[in-house]
Formats: C-alpha cells, sequence, structure tokens
DNA sequence: GTTTAATTTAAACAACTGTTTAGTTTTAAT
DNA sequence: ATTAAAACTAAACAGTTGTTTAAATTAAAC
C-alpha cells in the first residue's frame, strides 16, 4: 500500500514534471511574487513585502526557495514549462503556413497577456548582465520557440508561398517586441487610444494589435517588390 | 565688459537650454549614473555606487540634484533634449515617403543604438507605476515623434502610396519594438548569430537589422493583398 | 502515545539604503 | 585682505535589505 502510494507520486511527478514540484505554500509565495515582482520589479520588492502580501513569515522564503534569487528561478520554471507543448501541438495542425503564422501570433500574444507578469519580469530582469547566469533555461526556451517559427517558414518557402530574402530570427522580434513595447508604453496608448478601462485595452489587444502584427508579418513573407 | 559677459551666458543659456544648465560636475555624475542605471536599473543602482565611480562624496548627489529620483529625471532631459529637432528636419527634406519613413528609421535606431543608456532606462523605469509621475515630459516626447510620423505617411497616402488601412500609432511599436526586443536579448542573438565582437554586434544592427525593420515597414505600408 | 520530522515563528544579524548635518576647504567678488 | 557664497567632506541618521538562528508549533509515522 505505501509503496505503491510512493512509486503513483514518483510516476506523477515525472509526468508533470514542474508545476507540482512546488507544494500550495510554494505557489502561494510565487504567485504573489510574480505580482511584485512584475510591478516594482525585482530589485524594487523586498522579501518582506512579498511575504506581507501572502501573509507568511519573511523567512519562509529562504525555508522553501533558499533565497530570493532562487526564488526567482523557480518563478521562471513555474511559468514557463508548458509553453513548448503548445507550440507542437500547433506545429502539427494541419494549416496553411500563413494561417500556422497567424495562430502562432495569437497564441504567443494570447499567452503573454495572460501572464503578462511572468513576461514582464522576464524581460526586465534576464537583459541586464547582473542576471546571466540564470539565463540558461530561458535561453533554451527561446531557441526552441526560434526552431518551430523556422519550421513553419521553411514549409511556406518550400511551397513558394513565402519570399526567401527574410531573415528569420529578427521576425521574432518584430513579433513580440511590437507586442512588448505597445503593452510597456501602457499609459500612454490608453490615453492616446482612449482606452479608458482595462476591458477596452485587453480587446484593443486581441482585435486591433493582434491583427497589425499579423498583417505586418504577412506583408513582410509575401510581398514581392 | 561684464556685462556683456552676462548676457552672453543668459544667450547661450537660451540657445541651448537644457544641455548648458547642467555643470561640468553634474554632466560628471549624470554620466555615470547613465551607465550605472542602464547596467543594473534605477533600483539595482545605489548612490554610494554612484559616487564611487563617478569619485565623489556620496553627498554630492543630494546637493546637486536634490534626490536620487530627481537625478533620473535630470537624466532623461539631459539625454532626449535634441531628438525632436532631429526629427523636425528630416520631415522637411525633401524625399518620397518610403525614403523618410526609411531615413526615419535609421534615425531612430542610429539614435537609440549610439545612446543605448538612456533609452535602456526609459524602457525599464517609466514603465512600471513606481514612476508614472515623471512620465509627463516623455509622454509629450512620444507625442510628438508620433505626430512626426503621421505627417509622413499621411503625404504617402494622400500621393497614393502608401495602403489606407494601417494602423498609425501601432507602426511606431513594430519599428522600436523590434530594436528594443533585438537588443534586449543581445547575449541570446550574439549566440545564435556569431556575432563574436562588438564590432560585429554594431555592424548587424545598421545592416541586417534595420535593412529588416525597413523591409517589414515598406511592406506594411505598399502591400496590397 | 511517543517520537521524529516538517513547518512556522519572532528576533537578531550585519550590511546597505537615501538623506541630512555640521564643519571644512575652495572659489570668486569687492 | 576680507567677506560671502559655493563646493566639498566625513560622519551620522533612521530605515530597510536578505539571511540565519533557535525555539515553538504542527503533522506524520510507527
Amino acid at each position: 500500500m505505501f509503496k505503491l502510494n510512493a512509486c503513483l507520486v514518483l510516476f506523477l511527478k515525472k509526468l508533470i514534471p514542474l508545476k507540482s514540484n512546488f507544494n500550495d505554500k510554494q505557489i502561494q509565495i510565487l504567485e504573489v511574487a510574480e505580482i511584485l515582482f512584475a510591478e516594482k520589479g525585482f530589485d524594487g520588492t523586498s522579501i518582506r513585502n512579498i511575504a506581507k502580501v501572502a501573509k507568511i513569515n519573511i523567512a519562509m522564503v529562504s525555508y522553501y526557495f533558499g533565497s530570493k534569487e532562487r526564488l526567482l528561478e523557480s518563478l521562471i520554471v513555474y511559468r514557463t514549462s508548458d509553453l513548448k507543448n503548445q507550440l507542437d501541438n500547433l506545429l502539427q495542425e494541419e494549416l496553411e503556413p500563413i494561417d500556422k503564422i497567424n495562430k502562432l501570433i495569437e497564441l504567443y500574444i494570447n499567452r503573454i497577456n495572460s501572464n503578462r507578469g511572468i513576461y514582464r519580469i522576464l524581460h526586465f530582469e534576464f537583459t541586464s548582465k547582473k542576471r546571466e547566469q540564470n539565463l540558461q533555461a530561458f535561453s533554451e526556451l527561446k531557441k526552441g520557440n526560434l526552431k518551430s517559427l523556422e519550421a513553419i517558414i521553411e514549409e511556406g518557402q518550400k511551397k513558394g508561398i513565402f519570399r526567401k530574402d527574410v531573415i528569420i530570427p529578427l521576425i521574432t522580434p518584430t513579433i513580440l517586441g511590437t507586442f512588448f513595447h505597445f503593452h510597456m508604453n501602457k499609459p500612454f496608448f490608453e490615453n492616446l487610444l482612449n482606452l479608458k478601462t482595462e476591458d477596452l485595452y485587453n480587446n484593443y489587444i486581441k482585435t486591433n494589435l493582434t491583427k497589425h502584427i499579423q498583417q505586418t508579418i504577412k506583408a513582410l513573407l509575401i510581398y514581392e517588390s
């Protein structure tokens, strides 16, 4: 009875390797940390700050994660572990290349938009030289994403639909960069485009911004001078 | 003799209003602050840190700027005061709209690329809710830039060269976002594209990245489905 | 029910934070 | 040479920082 249970736990841990590595208390801390890091930056957030919001003792962060730095690492693992699967599924769908690109853009934006916190943190914290060590796991994620995009575009090029003089690695910066730059300047665009409520803002992203990016990438890939 | 000098100083101060408002010592502090803020973020940089590198007493920051926060404000004024002129000059050149766009993209990238520090800081520090007050001056700068872009595109639309169903305010995010996303992930792209030296990296921006962005915007503006 | 381990706590640690103070040195004006 | 302002300094201020400790509480195992 006991041994069977232990085996089951190990088995489940292999299956859902990353999310289930954290217990309820850890997740509670991670989610508060995500909000605060995103809002005020890693350096702008103190452990006491996290502890207060999460209603735990300040020692619990060290107890569960070792240090503040390793709390950040855990947070990234916690949030980015299932993106690869989503992309792989998309790749195997039976769609025209341009529709795959459009779906990929939608997937990216939806995902980032509903996980704003962690992506803001990634965007902020992993660019400064300060945290170059922890960069590896994040770098692997990006390489995998690029491979998926490459596969789609090369498929389109073989079919003669896409032009061949595009620099594929620079397409991701255009997709993500456009979104990020928009979102980073949220107050500016809220004011400029009259997006008074959070709903209006989100809707604008889901429709207009997504469409703009899709339109841009399509024009870039298909246009013939 | 004395009065003439005083008048001359006042006259010069009017002419070069912002840069010359800071004395040598202040500029020395500002330039160190720029490097450190860009490298480690505003919160990640301490006044003692700045003082040590700039080889000044820690009290001098408060003495010259009032506070750390106002040092940041001064830094932004110091660095962004002449962009508007550059854009106005471009607008008045006699060029085809698409060439103006290309020149504008080149101007943006060159400028940001040779002032990486301050733009990294702007990008980082003025997105978090923490510093929303100081946002105004920056917001005016952005609005002015957008007006310039609008003028060029509307000119092209009147001439029948540019399509009319583009969302103009979203073009800046695509131009700047692409660049920033590339530059923010510098270590990743250095590794991916084999840009081993700083020169190779800068050259890639000046040629390939700039061309990619110009190609993208041109395709977006001119493409007809 | 006892024992062992895991969890949680308050308190303390030393180091660092931005800012102010009171005093000294330097510079410039008359 | 005298005076007043500006520039600069070391020291101290009161808080905050991340982390550790040792003791208390809770949960689990047998």
